[in-house]
DNA sequence: AAGTGGTCTAGACCACCTA
DNA sequence: AGGTGGTCTAGACCACTTA
């Protein structure tokens, strides 16, 4: 009675809200089976579709999987690539081969006027700059830098990062926190030299074409968190980027 | 009775195909009401929430947009960047300028082996391809290679072209095809003589950088059935992906 | 056989728009 | 006031998995 009157979003946006805040907070581990859909609706006073309804736009935003007759389940973190890979230029259906990851370094800097801008920060504030490498056979390929807002994860330890999958498994498991991406942008640039070194494009070619990406990524509740800037070699493999 | 045992797809998803149908028949156009969601189901035999629930995933699709307390109606075609834009680089959120469209010709090309493939044809298969140049503020940024089977849009008039507001309009208006991306492809290249002097780059400077997208789409039915290149100049704007 | 997700219905009520 | 989309329920049955 007094819930409907305090009600100002539909019972089933509330329930997916209640369920994003117990994923978040770790109450199923990856590839766990929630409650099924029934003990769910009676726990949470509410109708077998009401709930479904939750749990299908929670799907369809990728944090959970369903099998049908087995259950509803916490899905993986979407790794640091999430749907794009690298793949031969012109074979859109490629199985793309995984690319091995290194950890380059963990530092600290003062966030610039466009990065304090979009991440709600005063300008010069500290952030956490994560360097990863990424190498396809052997050869690097792309050159991620990954800028956080040092307050909110103040304690990264860099043998997290040096051991973990990925940033985003690394936010997840050590915060708490999972990113999803809200814009992208793509350039073509010539390759900065301390960028072309730490990809070992040596020598005098200095003048290499890079696919430069800068994509901002948002927290669960929608507010910016990561800008992560990333380098990637295309003479041989293009940034493939595949719908559903 | 018979529709039960005949039945393989839950009914929504005939549902859904069927408006599908009726909707790249023209049956309604841009911007039109579609009957209620009650008399929908009236007419289809089923209830109201299971044809909402074709509705909804063809809103999901971008197909439909919906009104409360108005109607649910058919969406515009998306243009031919979709939701894709030019953009200040850093500028995530800004409101991105119109670019202007110049059609520059329909020609007709024999497909190469990479083309023919994705595009399930023969070798050297005719293809219709369309040019076409974008401004901004005047200034060309980019340069649009349309690849489609010469086959299925035989009678492709340069004028439709030349009038139209681009490629996906013509293609649904003038023979009901509606075009979704599957997937895309970026690298950053040198840019080639014939589309540097396209893209008005002149001198001696010849060497640009220039950002390459290589775009696969399908029509309703899910096959491919364009290819499309796109070069884009990005030494003061970004190529810019928002999501949702 | 029991448990789970997946579909479908009929009916109710609410929120919003238009007249 | 009447039409439209939006939410919610209770109950039924189906399809799939596991034991």
């Amino acid at each position: 009675m007094t819930a409907k009157m305090l009600r100002r979003q539909p019972l089933y946006a509330q329930i997916k809200q209640l369920l994003l805040q117990r994923i978040g907070d770790g109450e199923w581990r990856e590839h766990e089976a929630l409650p099924s859909e029934w003990d769910l609706a009676a726990e949470l006073g509410a109708s077998q579709g009401t709930t479904r309804k939750a749990l299908s736009e929670l799907v369809a935003e990728g944090l959970l999987y369903r099998l049908q007759g087995k259950g509803t389940f916490v899905a993986p973190v979407a790794g640091d690539w999430g749907d794009a890979s690298m793949r031969t230029p012109g074979l859109f259906f490629e199985q793309p081969d995984e690319l091995a990851r290194e950890f380059l370094g963990l530092s600290r800097v003062n966030a610039s006027e466009d990065v304090a801008n979009v991440l709600n920060l005063r300008r010069l504030a500290p952030l956490l700059r994560i360097r990863q490498l990424w190498r396809w056979h052997g050869i690097p390929v792309a050159l991620d830098d990954v800028l956080l807002p040092a307050e909110q994860f103040e304690g990264m330890d860099a043998r997290w990062l040096r051991n973990a999958s990925g940033v985003n498994a690394t936010l997840l498991h050590r915060f708490g926190v999972r990113l999803t991406p809200i814009c992208e942008q793509f350039r073509a640039v010539m390759l900065p030299r301390e960028e072309a070194s730490l990809l070992g494009v040596t020598g005098m070619v200095a003048d290499v074409p890079a696919l430069s990406m800068d994509r901002l990524s948002a927290g669960m509740d929608g507010r910016p968190l990561e800008w992560r800037q990333r380098y990637c070699l295309t003479h041989n493999l293009a940034y493939t980027r595949s719908v559903l």
